[in-house]
DNA sequence: AAATCGTGGAG
DNA sequence: TCTCCAAGATT
């Protein structure tokens, strides 16, 4: 195909202009994704769904591709446009977003919606500045969702982009005290004519040739000006900052269970960790290793026994939870009221409760396949 | 501004 | 099994 952008790989040339090869190469092994709309297509001036380049970029921060697919149909299937998400029950949502991790996403994500909805008639708007006054929209966010859904000039930087540039630089600076360089450097290659593709481009090179280990050198389409793969150092980068170990806690998880099968479960506190979120009533987890399992936090007294323990890594600390289950008969129902704000979830329900992954974990050492959805079809 | 906040896949 | 870490944001 005939090459008629010269005036602007010209204006543009030097050492770091990359951004022509990178352009090419996404033409031909872009990712197909979901939420993307093709280069051919953007292109010609056609631009993703602003509601839905949204959605996928909250969804993915922090988490892989291949675990937000689903949850992506899932919220999409259900609420198909910011205002369908607006007026959505907040419960539903935690209960759709349960399994997805970093759940103060899933907050924000409705009061996003709900602004969007109310403050700005549906439309998010369409500048960096106005995604970032947004709950749950930081830098990098409002820099995509600028770029992909609006082709706005702006330097979107995530994990992928920090390894290529440094790479690309040999920056020797840790993160993520480099990252205002790594921004300038973005923002100096970015083409102002497809800077929406062109952010897709680094994070699909990064995720699939400028890989974290044994990246594809071979293969990347921006050798030339790659002071890394020149001095064959390119896995070195991009340096960070020395990360800490992770304490352990453990605690206790108590599974209770009614004649007809029915778990008790009650609510977490709004905010801090799995905020919002169902759970099975449970002791307080303590960093103490020598402490015996807590019986006495029980929701009741019962004959309690003990099923099994279950182990969950968290960001910045390990659990061990030790399980214990009781079956009630109908006469030793703790009165007519579940414990304080709790409720009993019959078996159809449960697998649709909003459990994150530890309280599935803790309720399966306890009833086998209790959590577990039934297969559709 | 360092700490907090989940989960699962890959090597 | 163990380590790394993924399209980061918030306080």
């Amino acid at each position: 195909m005939a090459r008629t952008e010269a005036s602007v790989t010209d204006a543009q040339a030097s050492s770091t202009d990359f951004s022509r090869p990178l352009l090419a190469w996404y033409d031909r092994h872009h990712r197909s994704l979901p939420w993307r709309t093709p280069p051919d297509e953007t292109k010609l001036g056609v631009l993703p769904d602003p509601y839905r380049v949204w959605l996928s970029e909250v969804m993915l921060q922090q988490t892989t591709v291949g675990a937000v697919k689903r949850y992506f149909e899932a919220f999409t299937d259900a609420w198909p446009t910011v205002e369908a998400l607006a007026t959505a029950e907040t419960d539903d949502v935690m209960k759709a977003w349960a399994g997805l991790g970093y759940y103060s996403r899933a907050r924000n994500l409705k009061k996003c919606a709900e602004t969007v909805a109310s403050e700005y008639d549906g439309r998010f708007p369409d500048t960096e500045a106005g995604l970032k006054a947004l709950p749950g929209i930081g830098d990098y966010t409002a820099a995509a969702i600028a770029a992909i859904a609006f082709n706005r000039p702006a330097a979107v930087v995530d994990g992928n982009i920090e390894r290529v540039i440094t790479r690309l630089h040999a920056i020797e600076a840790p993160l993520p005290q480099a990252k205002p360089e790594i921004r300038t450097l973005v923002a100096q290659a970015l083409p102002h004519d497809r800077p929406g593709d062109f952010a897709q481009a680094m994070m699909d090179l990064g995720a699939t040739i400028c890989t974290p280990r044994r990246p594809a050198c071979v293969l990347c389409p921006i050798t030339d000006g790659c002071t890394a793969r020149r001095e064959g150092t390119a896995e070195r980068f991009p340096v960070k900052a020395p990360k800490m170990e992770k304490p352990a806690r453990r605690g206790a998880a108590f599974v209770a269970v009614r004649a007809d099968g029915a778990v008790l479960l009650r609510q977490r506190p709004p905010t801090g960790l799995l905020g919002g979120m169902t759970e099975v009533p449970g002791s307080h987890w303590t960093a103490r290793q020598d402490g015996a399992t807590d019986i006495s936090a029980a929701p009741f007294p019962a004959d309690w026994r003990e099923t099994g323990s279950i182990r969950h890594v968290f960001t910045h600390f390990a659990l061990e939870l030790s399980v214990f289950r009781a079956d009630l008969h109908n006469d030793q129902l703790p009165g007519d009221q579940p414990p304080g704000d709790g409720w009993w979830s019959s078996p159809d329900t449960l697998p649709g409760e909003a459990l994150p992954t530890v309280m599935k974990k803790a309720i399966e050492a306890a009833i086998p396949g209790a959590t577990r959805k039934p297969r559709k079809g």
